[in-house]
DNA sequence: TTAGGTTTAG
């Protein structure tokens, strides 16, 4: 085959380049070298449209950098290809690709002069006998700057699949096969009687089939790295076997896994124990099918439990950090870990000698409270053994078992792990990576204890310093109900008025007070977020995904304006998409002093982008703003799209309140001596009136004279969270949540809830038949140590 | 080779 796509795993070409062919770097292609077995890789920096010589010949150049010659200032080379070899490669290659290409024929360039490239060229062709290999990866890899935005979002596609998927109800025997699966059951690895490690998967797909895995590998990376009942894996080269009347699926040599999540929304990243990987859109297709098709035909666990929500006599798995450990005897081994919230049933505590205990004292000392003791048995016993304490697990099939004192009069709950695997028990350490644990560490790191590792670096005596004051949950809440949940950020010397003194004036005036928060609406707290004109004055629902979706799709019918492509103020690049709705893509990359900027500090305008292909455009550059082509300048699209993306945030304008302007006007921001790119000053320019996103709440307020409702309305200031950043961010919508469990905690009684000091105003409000009086809270803040 | 899903009984 004369054009094959390679994959590097670990540096190296997946499949191996023929053994007799070696590597020759830009300076050995010269005359007076032996070209015979040689080839050269480099890094696609330019390709010219594919076109016919007069004898009707196709023919394709590409240009060539050397990335292990990055500096010199000849470090590109023309490659020639003619004939059938043209028309593939055209098709295939993108910027940013790495060619290996072998067989050429070298010859002098006729151009070196006039484009500084190499003195010679590459001629390649099907005729001469040539291969041409094409490597597509992800954009990270590459620093060039001007190509990065392509390479992540070019279509991958391969010449001829390399890989065939075999569905679940078409296994045979004795085959090896490839496959995707969706983990129904599994074993987290454990160490067999025999010399290997062993999971046991079980995968079901579209089919409804389900196929039972046996994996060994004498490496624990080698095995899939699955963590939950949901996954979805690839598996390569594993083999088909009858067993007891059922297909069985073994490890064969060569077998290979991935694993991704299989969440409906997550994002596609393979779990594996290869650091490279090739990644193709058709691959993400299947997951993101398989996962569609899993959330509507599989029965899903539900939320995992925490030990908040343990129950006697359950078994369940537990997302923790390990705190302390110690031997117990020869067949048990103890393991205090904690997740963050308390098991609301007293719990055993193992006796165990001091001297046995690993683990900060200081730490175990002020998490008594909220550890558990987990006990282990049998075959996990060694793993537990080797576990670093301040590491994250996932223990399977914990048993809450619900034990009785002698008398009968008390009971707790003992949690143990038994012997054996049955029901997928056991242990596994889980990476900082994993979304589950960025999500624990945020919560835990939210409780204002140290970080893990940091604990380990510390001193008790350093350790004790930095939380002394917040010592385990029980504290914490004692103190919310002690010191007030709100400060006052101004006008301290203000008297307290009671609720009744206040519902008995007229407005508008201002009270300090001294209430209780009795209740609050919304009670889900996403339904709080709304976005503001400050203009009219008018408040909107945050606009629906799938709404600038639709904008996005309908604005593809607009080709991209060539004559509008690189102006005197931003670079252009234009492709169209390989299937079959050949779309039509253009970035335009905003300059500055005449310069393409770093990525982080440059706003790109795209038009004909899909949902996906934007959202990555913005975690990488400053700043996205969507655009269409009009016959004399860009202009933005439908005000119900955000007119500007940053990172997470989609900034909205009024469609009341704006008046846009062309797009053009951007270009005096990019004049600026070093331009922010501030959404509030690309609005202004672009004729926007920004709508702002802010927090909308009614508290009811009660203080044993009377009971008011005051609207909370806040961009940042109350709970010190940016509501911009609420709606795409799990550690700040935490936060809020343990916020508002602070100011008003669930199922206790009014004697129970915390004090709030507050400012509200009173103001009149005319409706159809008389003015009514409205309470809205200002200056006030929830206390520092409550979020 | 190992395990080959379906809870310990401490």
């Amino acid at each position: 085959m004369p054009v094959q796509l390679l994959k590097i795993v670990k540096g190296k070409f997946e499949i191996p380049l023929p053994s007799h062919l070696q590597k020759q770097s830009l300076e050995h292609l010269r005359e007076g070298f032996d070209h015979t077995n040689g080839y050269f890789q480099g890094i696609v920096a330019l390709s010219y449209p594919l076109t016919k010589l007069g004898d009707g010949t196709d023919f394709f150049k590409v240009v060539l950098q050397d990335m292990d010659d990055f500096c010199s200032r000849t470090n590109s080379i023309n490659v020639l290809i003619y004939g059938k070899m043209a028309e593939n490669c055209a098709k295939v290659i993108c910027h940013g690709d790495t060619l290996v290409v072998a067989e050429f024929k070298l010859a002098k360039s006729p151009t070196a002069k006039e484009d500084g490239r190499h003195n010679y060229h590459l001629e390649v062709s099907e005729e001469a006998g040539s291969v041409i290999y094409v490597h597509k990866i992800l954009g990270e890899c590459l620093n060039i700057f001007f190509f990065y935005s392509l390479i992540f979002i070019m279509p991958f596609q391969s010449v001829a699949p390399k890989y065939v998927y075999t569905s679940l109800n078409h296994l045979k025997d004795g085959t090896v096969v490839n496959l995707y699966g969706i983990v129904k059951f599994f074993k987290p690895p454990y160490l067999s009687k025999g010399t290997d490690y062993c999971s046991v998967v079980t995968l079901v797909d579209p089919s409804n089939v389900k196929l039972t895995c046996t994996l060994f590998n004498g490496n624990l990376d080698s095995l899939p790295k699955i963590y939950k009942v949901g996954d979805i894996v690839r598996f390569h080269r594993i083999k088909v076997r009858e067993y007891n009347g059922q297909m069985q699926g073994v490890t064969s040599a060569g077998f290979a896994s991935l694993t991704f999540d299989g969440s409906v929304g997550a994002p596609v990243i393979p779990r594996t124990s290869s650091r490279v990987y090739t990644f193709t859109d058709e691959e993400q297709k299947i997951i993101e099918e398989l996962r569609v098709w899993a959330a509507s035909n599989l029965t899903t666990s539900g939320p995992p439990a925490k030990l908040s929500d343990v129950q006697p006599m359950m078994f369940f798995d537990l997302t923790c950090q390990l705190i302390g450990k110690a031997k117990v005897d020869g067949s048990s081994f103890l393991l205090k870990v904690w997740d963050g919230t308390k098991c609301p049933y007293p719990t055993w505590k193992v006796p165990v000698e001091a001297r046995d205990l690993e683990g900060d004292k200081v730490l175990l000392h002020q998490l008594r409270e909220v550890t558990v003791d987990i006990l282990v048995y049998d075959n996990h016993v060694q793993l537990a053994k080797s576990i670093k304490t301040g590491s994250f697990l996932r223990i399977y099939s914990i048993h809450a078992k619900q034990a009785y004192a002698v008398d009968k009069s008390v009971s707790h709950i003992e949690f143990h792990l038994h012997g054996g695997t049955c029901y997928g028990r056991g242990i596994g350490v889980l990476p900082e990576s994993n979304l589950d644990v960025k999500e624990l560490k945020a919560f835990l790191h939210s409780m204002d204890l140290p970080d893990s590792q940091n604990m380990e670096s510390m001193s008790s005596v350093e350790l004790d310093d930095t939380f002394n004051y917040v010592t385990d949950l029980e504290s914490h809440l004692q103190r919310c109900q002690q010191l007030p949940a709100t400060v006052l950020t101004d006008h301290q010397d203000l008297k307290n008025t009671e609720l009744k003194a206040i519902l008995n004036s007229t407005a508008p005036k201002h009270y300090r007070i001294r209430a209780k928060l009795r209740t609050y609406k919304p009670q889900k707290l996403y339904q709080s977020v709304k976005l503001h004109c400050s203009k009219c004055n008018s408040l909107q629902e945050i606009p629906d995904g799938d709404d600038f979706d639709l904008i996005l799709q309908g604005s593809t019918i607009t080709a991209p304006n060539p004559e509008l492509h690189n102006t005197s103020w931003y670079n252009s690049v234009m492709w169209t998409t390989q299937d079959e709705k050949q779309r039509k893509i253009a970035i335009h990359f905003v300059k500055h002093d005449e310069m393409l900027q770093q990525p982080e500090d440059t706003l790109l305008m795209i038009e004909g982008g899909t949902l996906k292909e934007i959202w990555k455009l913005a975690e990488r550059f400053k700043c996205v703003i969507p655009v269409r082509s009009t016959e004399d300048d860009l202009e933005l699209l439908d005000l119900s799209a955000p007119f500007l993306l940053q990172g997470n945030v989609k900034y909205y304008g009024c469609k009341q309140c704006s008046t846009p302007k062309p797009v053009k006007s951007l270009s005096s921001i990019a004049a600026e001596q070093r331009p922010a790119w501030e959404p509030t000053e690309i609005a202004q320019v672009l004729g926007i009136e920004l709508l702002q996103y802010v927090f909308i709440m009614k508290f009811t307020l009660v203080d044993g004279t009377g009971a008011l409702n005051a609207y909370l309305f806040d961009y940042e200031k109350f709970f010190q969270i940016p509501a911009s950043e609420i709606l795409t961010n799990n550690f700040l919508q935490q936060k809020m949540q343990m916020a508002m469990n602070t100011l008003c905690p669930p199922g206790r009684k009014l004697d129970d809830l915390p004090w709030l000091e507050c400012f509200i105003k009173s103001y009149n409000v005319r409706d159809a038949m008389k003015d009514r009086v409205y309470y809205q809270i200002f200056d006030t803040t929830v206390a520092d140590d409550v979020v």
